[in-house]
RNA sequence: GCUGGAAUCGUGUAGUGGCAAUCACGGGAGACUGUAAAUCUCCUGCCUUUCGGCUUCGUAGGUUCGAGUCCUACUUCCAGCA
């Protein structure tokens, strides 16, 4: 059967697990690492796919869980797949559903837990809508309410009727709330074992559904801060046959690296590891030194749509009163169309206003500003400026 | 000119005799990491770091223990009629 993904290694970081390399599918490649813009309902808000492909994205990441409910994986599938039904002639990923286990069932604030203490604050969310159980996760839909059941198998059933390049295996995402009796039992009987569950319906979806491209699936590796379960996870995912890797959970921001390296240690080192939901500029240099290739995050889409927008000098909201008048470009070093074309003051307008615009052109701005500090990371990799870059950028970034 | 109605925070409003300031908008600030998010949180009369203190319901009087609320006059605005 024909591969549905390779991955080759160019250059290493000396002293480091950081390495540049590319992904290869059957719509396209990836030049690692890479930072893939989120897509959740085969659409990234606000733009058009050639808008989004001139902020330089190499591929977009989906959402089962969101595709299943409304239009239906059927659906995507009589379109044609997802690239097809989106208009997308790049590589695409899609997430399990299992990061909704998460929040459609604790939500919880923070995945990252920013300072260690135990902020069990809810994210604003009244009703429960989501309960585990070892065979898979029952939701109620946050649309109508009706009653649904995750298992692996219908997660790789709808990831392959929405026919993504790159999959991922049905887990649990835990929270640093949970103790670590819960973490042991989350690993053991559920993200193990539905891990094993999803490679084998999805390795006979990929054998049935002859008249697609093969898919690739990655297993997601799990055990929150956790050195023992990070390795644990990682050696029990890295002896099965995936085609690469999601690096998942929850994380201590202090040691988002540390973890990531456990991580990448214990991996084959010739399968690509994707850092699922980064994309804080600090964290992508961590977990790419330590060995991460790809990353996704919505985080540039929502923050840019609520009127932050990233600078080299931090994220600052363009709705403050300041840039009223401010008729410069908001980042005159940056080339994306926003910043070459229109005045921070316009952008403050367009907030104010509610103009939709405003997401158009924030979304655009806050893309292409991740994507060209991950483009930045593989080049300066390859040319050995690594860590002279990181810490031009980062003392920038964090210098308020 | 006559008749009726109205006047409360920057704006529109709630408050019909018992500690004025509800809600919305506007304004200010912040948050956002595998999207229940074009969302959410806080502040928005004055003074005070805090605790707390003080001021205000068009103007001037009156009734009342007590008035944004009832009465009188005035001012302004709105509607209708001339």
């Amino acid at each position: 059967m024909k591969k549905a993904l390779e991955f080759e290694i160019h250059d290493r970081l000396p002293g480091a697990l950081a390495r540049t390399g590319t992904i290869t599918t059957p719509h396209g490649i990836i030049q690692t690492p890479a930072f893939i813009p989120v897509g959740t309902k085969a659409t990234l808000k606000a733009l058009t796919p050639e808008q989004l492909s001139e902020t330089g994205a190499q591929a977009v990441l989906a959402n089962a869980y969101h595709l299943y409910l409304r239009p239906g994986h059927d659906i995507i599938d009589q379109a044609g797949g997802l690239n097809e039904f989106m208009h997308w002639d790049k590589p695409t990923f899609t997430d399990s559903g299992g990061f909704q286990v998460m929040s459609l069932g604790v939500g919880f604030k923070k995945i990252i837990d920013m300072d260690g203490k135990t902020d069990e604050r809810p994210l604003g969310k009244k009703e429960k809508l989501a309960w585990i159980d070892n065979d898979g996760v029952k939701f109620k839909s946050h649309l109508d309410g009706s009653m649904h059941k995750f298992t692996p198998e219908l997660s790789m059933q709808i990831q392959h009727g929405i026919g993504a390049d790159i999959t991922f295996a049905f887990d649990e995402l835990t929270t640093l709330h949970h103790n670590y009796e819960y973490q042991v039992e989350s690993l053991h009987e559920r993200t193990h074992p539905w891990a094993v569950r999803s490679l084998v319906e999805h390795q006979r979806l990929n054998e049935v559904r002859t008249h697609r491209p093969p898919q690739a699936l990655f297993g997601v590796v799990q055990g929150a801060n956790y050195e023992d379960l990070r390795r644990e996870c990682s050696k029990f995912l890295g002896a099965m046959d995936f085609d690469g890797y999601g690096l998942g959970g929850a994380f201590t921001k202090e040691n988002i690296g540390e973890i990531t390296g456990w991580m990448c240690q214990e991996l084959p080192e010739n399968k690509p590891r994707h850092m699922l939901g980064i994309s804080e500029p600090d964290d992508i240099f961590d977990c790419i030194e330590n060995g991460a290739d790809t990353f996704d995050c919505v985080s540039p889409a929502r923050v840019g749509r609520n009127g932050a927008l990233y600078t080299k000098f931090g994220r600052v909201n363009v709705t403050r009163a300041q840039y009223a008048t401010d008729f410069t470009s908001f980042d005159a070093d940056c080339d994306c169309y926003t910043c070459q074309n229109f005045t921070s003051a316009y952008l403050h307008h367009l907030f104010k206003s509610g103009e939709l615009l405003s997401n158009t052109l924030a979304t655009i701005h806050n893309e292409r500003f991740i994507i060209r500090l991950v483009d930045d990371i593989r080049r300066s990799i390859s040319d050995g400026t690594f860590y002279d870059f990181k810490q031009v950028f980062l003392n920038n970034y964090y210098s308020k």
